[in-house]
RNA sequence: CGCGGGGUGGAGCAGUCUGGUAGCUCGUCGGGCUCAUAACCCGAAGGUCGUUGGUUCAAAUCCGGCCCCCGCAACCA
């Protein structure tokens, strides 16, 4: 009998740089399900990869001076080395730049182009030219280009679109008649209320703006939209051809299991990969897995801050489970998780050295005290016995229960539940007591094998989050994992076994004030590393005339009073005093100013602004902010004082 | 009225669908034990479950109003 297939993919990395900890939790949660998978007796087939086109890369790469292929390379490389440092068993690591997968995007293209379900056509919008990019009148911040806040203007660009609004009714009966489709199920009423009940626009499959992707290679100019190129990953990585031509392979484990990827891609994976693939006429995946994310526990990463957290670095601090243990420990499941330095200590300490590490070291050190290492079942029982022995025989399932939804904290915490129980065991029978007494002393043997059998259990289950230790535990009892399926039993450490005699430490305790010091010097030097990068460096604009300028009037205005919009997030609405008149201005800064600190500011105002409503509210004029490279807003004051109503010239 | 998630002892969370003794981990305090990595085990304190009104014999849980936080809507997993 051959086995079930089982086809399981995260979501391929940008490489527009080093992933952190946050991307790098995809994989090891992915990783786990797959090992778990193995365990359960299934043909895994585990794909992760990079996803390498686009015109964040061209312009990294610029930036660096290289070329974009040789920019790809390395970031590739180094996205491989963490997902290798992790531990992660993925049978492929396919790259977005492979030859068989640009081939093959090529042809799927074309082919849609030539069934109908794609056609050129023209994309109309509002247009930022520094980055290169349309936007709808409702994307707009503030009537701005929502990335950069500049100005946009109306444009007109030759392009191809795919024609989503043909399927959609098509999509929407499948999620309906799939409740399991995506999960969690949340996110499902996202995609249902936000983009397919209102009706879906068609999708811009092609651009012309910049060179980095898969050309469309029966027109020349235009290069394939990279999500199309990217999510077609999950195909091509296995062999599909769209003339007819799939290996075997992709006979096998098409359609996929389970699509894990990050929550913000959802409307990418459960909206246009549907649907391409229905024009495709292959079927759906059976599951999209939109993941929480892992934040740090101080706001938002952020190279300047210094804050972000790689996995190697954490890797240096705790080691390789250690880490897969806190990642995987600390996603809830729906809920974005926290990640900080205090918050690992406590789990290394808690979970790992004192539940987990110590148990295995007095159990074996009273092996070998008592019994010279040699672990053997005697067959006499007492009464804490039974209780032990329902909890670790019921562990596998209450672990595949948490697994067959996805939540693997949940099913870590059983795990844990059993070494728990395993030294409560120890207290309640004091084999310490037993010693003492000649006659117990099968007692004694019995209690010590009932211990590792414990231990072996738990170890067994625990090897798809973390491998290595469950390796370690096996070697010091100098066994091997028990057999799924054997999992439910009690008896299958080998009567007679004899353990390592110096028991190693599986994880040291660490000291938190240590930790929290080598931590601060870390981010420091990140800090630093980040600060001496050139400042802000924005795109130049077209040249202007005089003329243009002097058609601006610029004057100092007094705010004399400001509130909040109440509809909007980011708005203020100041009434601003120049010279005798006063004009109301509304301005995206509710983040960096509170209207109180407003008002009584002199700041310099573009006064023959056409007026706009922005959130319903009328604005006759700009307050001018400087803004750094995090966004941050600054308002430009006058540097002496200066009567409200001066002219800036 | 754009959509969605959340507010539960000091911290982090479960419980809410299917009303009925408020649970878990960490921390604090007290005790036990000494095999072990100052680890382990037991016990205790600490919560009017954001707020307010309603339904009910009974509400963290169901319904309505309000307050606060956070995502998405925009190529960050």
């Amino acid at each position: 009998m051959s086995k079930k297939p089982y086809y399981i993919t995260t979501a391929i990395t940008y490489t527009s740089g080093k992933p952190h900890i946050g991307n790098t939790y995809e994989i090891i949660l992915a990783d786990s399900i797959a090992r778990y998978k193995r365990m359960e007796g299934y043909d895994v087939f585990f794909q992760t990869g990079t996803d390498e086109h686009g015109q964040k890369v061209e312009l990294k790469a610029e930036e660096k001076g290289v070329t974009p292929k040789e920019f790809v390379d390395d970031v590739a490389g180094e996205i491989k080395r963490i997902w290798d440092l992790m531990n992660t068993s993925y049978d492929k690591f396919i790259r977005t730049t492979d030859k068989d997968h640009e081939k093959q995007v090529q042809k799927i293209f074309k082919k849609l182009y030539e069934q109908g379900d794609i056609y050129k056509g023209h994309y109309e919008g509002l247009y930022c030219t520094p980055c290169e990019s349309f936007f709808t009148e409702s994307q707009l911040v503030d009537g701005k280009c929502p990335d950069c806040g500049r100005e946009v203007q109306p444009a007109k660009e030759e392009a191809y679109f795919l024609k989503l609004s043909k399927y959609a009714d098509r999509l929407i009966e499948h999620i309906n008649t799939h409740p399991e489709f995506i999960q969690p199920e949340s996110r499902k009423n996202e995609m249902m209320n936000n983009f397919l009940l209102p009706g879906l626009q068609d999708l811009c499959v092609s651009r012309t703006s910049f060179k980095w992707g898969i050309p469309v290679d029966f027109d020349e100019g235009h290069i394939v939209y990279v999500w199309l190129d990217a999510l077609t990953n999950y195909i091509t990585g296995i062999g599909y051809d769209c003339e007819g031509n799939s290996t075997e392979q992709f006979n096998k484990f098409w359609p996929a299991d389970l699509h894990l990827i990050g929550k913000d891609i959802i409307r990418f994976h459960t909206i246009y990969w549907p649907i391409i693939l229905m024009a495709l006429d292959i079927p759906l995946p059976k599951q999209v897995f939109g993941h929480p994310w892992l934040l740090q526990g101080d706001g938002k990463m952020s190279k300047s801050k210094g804050n972000v957290l790689y996995a190697d670095d954490l890797v240096d601090f705790f080691g390789v489970d250690a880490v897969r243990y806190f990642v995987l420990h600390e996603m809830p499941f729906e809920r974005d998780g926290v990640i900080s330095w205090e918050l690992m200590v406590e789990r290394m300490n808690s979970d790992l050295a004192n539940i987990l590490g110590n148990l295995v070291n007095r159990t074996i050190s009273m092996s070998n005290k008592y019994f010279g290492g040699i672990v053997e079942n005697k067959g006499v029982s007492g009464e804490f016995d039974d209780d032990l022995k329902a909890v670790v025989t019921g562990t596998r399932d209450k672990a595949a229960n948490k697994m067959s939804e996805l939540r693997v904290a949940d099913a870590m915490t059983e795990i844990f539940n059993l070494f728990r129980r395993c030294n409560r065991y120890i207290d309640e029978t004091m084999p310490w007591v037993l010693a003492k007494d000649e006659a117990q002393k099968d007692r004694l043997a019995t209690v010590l094998y009932n211990l590792v059998e414990g231990i072996v259990t738990g170890a067994s289950l625990l090897e798809p989050y973390m491998p290595e230790t469950s390796a370690k535990i096996m070697k010091q009892l100098n066994t091997s994992a028990v057999l799924f399926e054997n999992l439910n039993t009690f008896g299958n450490y080998p009567s007679g076994t004899k353990v390592t005699e110096k028991p190693e430490i599986l994880f040291a305790r660490l000291d938190e004030a240590e930790v929290l010091e080598k931590a601060q010097a870390l981010m420091d030097a990140q800090a630093q590393a980040a600060a001496g990068k050139p400042v802000v460096d924005i795109e130049p604009k077209d040249e202007i005339k005089f003329d243009d300028f002097m058609k601006m009037q610029f004057q100092v205005g007094e705010i004399i009073a400001c509130e909040e919009v109440k509809k909007s997030k980011k708005l203020l609405c100041s009434q601003v005093k120049i010279g005798n008149q006063v004009k109301q201005i509304v301005s995206g800064i509710k983040a960096y100013y509170t209207p109180e600190e407003m008002v009584g500011k002199k700041v310099m105002v573009l006064v023959n602004l056409k007026p706009a409503k922005l959130a319903g509210v009328l604005s006759e004029g700009m307050l001018l902010c400087a803004e750094d490279e995090k966004g941050q807003l600054a308002l430009v004051v006058p540097e002496k004082e200066m009567p409200a109503g001066a002219e800036i010239c």
